[in-house]
DNA sequence: ACATATATTGACCATATTGGTCGGTTGTGC
DNA sequence: GCACAACCGACCAATATGGTCAATATATGT
């Protein structure tokens, strides 16, 4: 199936994409509406039917290749992955906004998917996404070099607590500027990093040991 | 309008309620569907229709009497707020656990009303949020004694990554117990509220000058 | 006990939307 | 000009929509 999708032109083959998984992780799968994503992604309903046999097939396309762009990524990345917790998930955060360039509603569609626990979505898809969550944590967590915080600090409270920050600062970011276009803008892709680092800078003078600084 | 639905038994009224802000927080204004809701409060359609005149008067109900609610508990406790960051969020969170036990889809229904900008929403609505939201936002930053940092750190990002840690504990709690017997355990809350501390305890030290420990 | 009034039901309505089809038009390579 | 695939959008039966209303259950007053 889907074989005549793939080879679209990149341009079109992303605007659908994006289109259903914007659909797709507003409103879960029954009650996202492929005419909505015909409109969204400019293509005729005879085109989407053309692609794809069904909404389902559509919607399992979806969630593979997800993973697969993913999983791409990581292992790119695995091998030069910074011992060092502040620098990783600097990497991390790096990597998804590249990703976030080309595909917007990504992370929401994967976070919708996983966690819908409505029927429609069958459990075949939840048991990859969960096998392939749990492969990531691992490896996100893999290695990190945990000598560097102060013996005093709860390294695993720290962890979480940096993750937090990082989620909550990206969510921020996220709501206050849709603008899609500055988001390309490599200039002020570097200007969110720099805030970013600013306020994990505070954290690790708080939770590293002073000669780790 | 609604005048028969105020007069309902508490317990009857409350599960339309929550019924009603789950469909609501969930599709939306437009994709809500009048046929989930009585379905959730276990009710019937006519019943529905007999209390509101109108899907968009329910809504209408639903916005006024969240902000009425969330109004009521600011005012009741604005008289008595700590001083001390973390002990005034920490008094707050409190609250927030007691508005959700009684009303658990409260604060996702705020927010999805007052960031939908879909045309189905009006205007109206969104400028009486956004009254609102300022009014509360000033009023939890208000009065907050800042004095009690050390004086190398950046005060507004401090502020800013409390938030964040309290916002990402709150979420992680909120996805990995949707058992909601439990939430209304009085022993359960304070379990939650004394592994927030924990957390608190870490950027307070880190934050705070060492006669404030 | 009965009558009156109110609360509640769910089958029903016109209409809108759904996922999917298909005869046709357009474009492309030869 | 031919063959063939890509693509369109009017169209389909099926379902879901917000809302109605005659019928029934329940409460209340006497």
């Amino acid at each position: 199936m889907h074989e005549k999708f793939k080879l679209l032109n990149p341009e079109k083959r992303d605007r659908i994409i994006n289109a259903a998984m914007q659909e797709f992780s507003e409103k879960g799968f029954k009650n996202a509406s492929t005419n909505e994503i015909v409109k969204k992604a400019g293509i005729s309903k005879g085109a989407l039917f053309h692609y794809f046999s069904s909404k389902q097939e559509l919607f399992e396309f979806l969630y593979h290749y997800s993973s697969d762009v993913m999983v791409e990524i990581m292992e790119s990345q695995i091998d030069n992955m910074p011992d060092d917790v502040f620098e990783r998930w600097i990497a991390f955060a790096k990597l998804k906004m590249g990703v976030a360039v080309q595909y917007p509603n990504l992370a929401d569609f994967m976070q919708r998917t996983f966690k819908d626990d409505t029927t429609d979505v069958q459990k075949l898809i939840k048991e990859e996404f969960a096998r392939f969550s749990k492969d990531f944590s691992q490896k996100v967590y893999q290695g990190i070099d945990l000598s560097k915080f102060k013996p005093d600090v709860d390294v695993q409270k720290a962890l979480q607590t940096i993750w937090w920050v990082l989620e909550g600062y990206a969510l921020t970011k996220q709501q206050e500027s849709i603008n899609l276009t500055q988001a390309r803008d490599a200039e002020f892709q570097q200007g969110l990093i720099d805030e970013m680092e600013s306020y994990l800078a505070i954290l690790r003078k708080s939770f590293y040991q002073e000669e780790y600084l």
